[in-house]
DNA sequence: AATGAATGAGAATTCATTCAT
DNA sequence: AATGAATGAATTCTCATTCAT
């Protein structure tokens, strides 16, 4: 080995990805990518051994990413609302803060390129989340459902609810807190 | 006119266009489609004079049919409970049982193929939808942010809900119930 | 035959593609054509069996047409400069006042797809002007070179001496009788 | 530079593009091109970005080296006549040996596809030719008329003869001279 | 005869990937 | 390892021509 691969390199890569993508959508070429990111257009093949392969990683940066942000400062000992409205907050400024990484996980998201596997590897670390589910929802409308459902509908309404705020700068607090009401009011159980 | 350009060709390039898009995304080749549609492939474009044409029209389509199915014995006097169950009902069942269409409808509803002129105008006839929130939600989580937010809000919650009662069939119904009464609880207010 | 083909149509066919070949070239679409002739794409081929036989039925009417403005008043016993000058006057008056059939005869003469036999049918009509070579010009520099380098000559010359005219019609005349005075001091012995 | 970009695969593109225009007119395929250059279809465009910069780029090669041709051994302080009848002689022997060269060039000075631009840089370099004008026939019948008429007269009259040359191969020498002859006695009064 | 929809063989590009340097 | 030229399959769209009406 010369040089030993640059961790820098791979990184501006990803990055270049992302705006990318968020520009153009996923059918961007790669070419694209590769000047944006300084490097030549072979060099991403180095990197990533395709196309398909840079997808799924940069899927599973984004999701690694968005992860440690919502679990940095997590209120472990708080009441159960207090956590998932933490968990609520940093997902959604960090979508507001990073359009170009929302947009592009959107597509990610939806993309049948990003294979079963690394979907399974990207909601791995989000088990803290799915648990809160199990505990105190047991007599709400998802006690008798999958808890990936929870997950999943709290990210559907956190995407519109970034949607709306991008829009709609002025109102992107009003945006965020009627979106946790919702999502809070909806998952526990009316008295 | 010497052969009338055929509606039922029209209808079968678009329905083939439904499900090769959803097998293969938006992607997939016109060429492709001609062929699952029957016909030659010029004659896509004698009904459509490009792809994005093709896209647009199908968005068109299937914001439609979907807005047709979910107003058919629309209960216009019940209460409006009644009346957001009558629609959430009608959308996730159609969704359920067309995975195709759901499918293609969610990639075409997120591309920058389909122009905002087909937004607007596909979103036109879902007023009555939207007057929903104006009526009773005066007081809830809703009360002061855009109307389209609403309807943004059980979009996304129904694709959520759809997507999991396709991959767990048996539970279908649970799905379709606990998604709404997130939905339904999420918009009103707690007393 | 319930109708016969009319000869009007025919003309306006042919009228049409004098006009777009001569704005898109011969590479313009037999479609264009027929919606600016006012009938159908697939009447053109009634009267014309292919696209190559209507460049070379054109060719044909223009070099006929050609012919009898050149030819129409011809002063058969005037002097040989009398006629020389007569023809090329009113070659380049008809060039000058038909800039379609001018560019579109000019783009059929060097196309491949008109036939050596139709060049040869064109060109038969123009035994007065040849024949003119072979009167006076014994002792110029044309003494000892195929007759029809005299007419391809003349084209050549009008051909550029158009082209001027056109681009600079205040001076016209001026480049008219430029024109005849290269091509006929040319071809003349200086005594 | 991994591998620098090769002037000979350039050339060798722009060489069989004078070939195949030659024969099949400028709708000749790329592909067709392509392969008889010997690089694959795509290459051709990593050389010319579109068809049309191909059709430009070498519209400016042929300019070019004609002019070379022309311009090689110019007696630049020899009589006129002797001047004009070198760029004649050098014009004329360039055409008929290059056949393909002169059809192609015939073919590129008339088509749209060439912008203007181009020809203007084509024919910067004849300048010396256009100087020949203002020279010594200040008396003649191109007195008046714009310089750039002078070398559009001698390009038709060349492109005339060198068809003849080429079509009686035997009687070259008659037509170079013969047109020389018309050429230069068509342009200098006659005393 | 007239119409214009239907056909399918190209055409010019694009682009992921390979490979010589 | 890095580069970027080379590759050729694939793509969208065009168009001369045919043919059902």
């Amino acid at each position: 080995m010369a040089r030993p691969k640059s961790e820098d390199k791979r990184n501006a890569i990803l990055a270049a990805a992302t705006r990318v993508f968020a520009d153009e959508g996923l059918a961007a070429a790669t070419a694209r990518i590769a000047k944006q990111a300084g490097v030549a257009d072979g060099t991403l093949f180095t990197y990533f051994s395709s196309k398909d392969e840079l997808l799924n990683q940069l899927y599973l940066q984004l999701k690694a990413e968005l992860r440690e942000v919502m679990m940095a400062d997590y209120p472990r000992d708080a009441a159960l609302e207090a956590r998932v409205r933490h968990v609520w907050q940093r997902y959604v400024a960090w979508g507001a803060a990073n359009a170009h990484k929302r947009k592009t996980m959107a597509q990610l998201g939806m993309s049948e390129r990003v294979s079963a596997e690394s979907r399974a590897q990207g909601s791995a670390g989000f088990a803290d989340i799915t648990a809160l589910q199990a505990e105190g929802l047991g007599t709400g409308p998802l006690c008798d459902v999958q808890p990936t459902y929870f997950g999943a509908l709290m990210g559907a309404l956190a995407d519109v609810t970034m949607e709306f705020m991008a829009r709609e700068p002025a109102s992107a607090d009003r945006y965020r807190d009627a979106g946790f009401a919702v999502f809070w009011n909806g998952i526990t159980t009316k008295t």
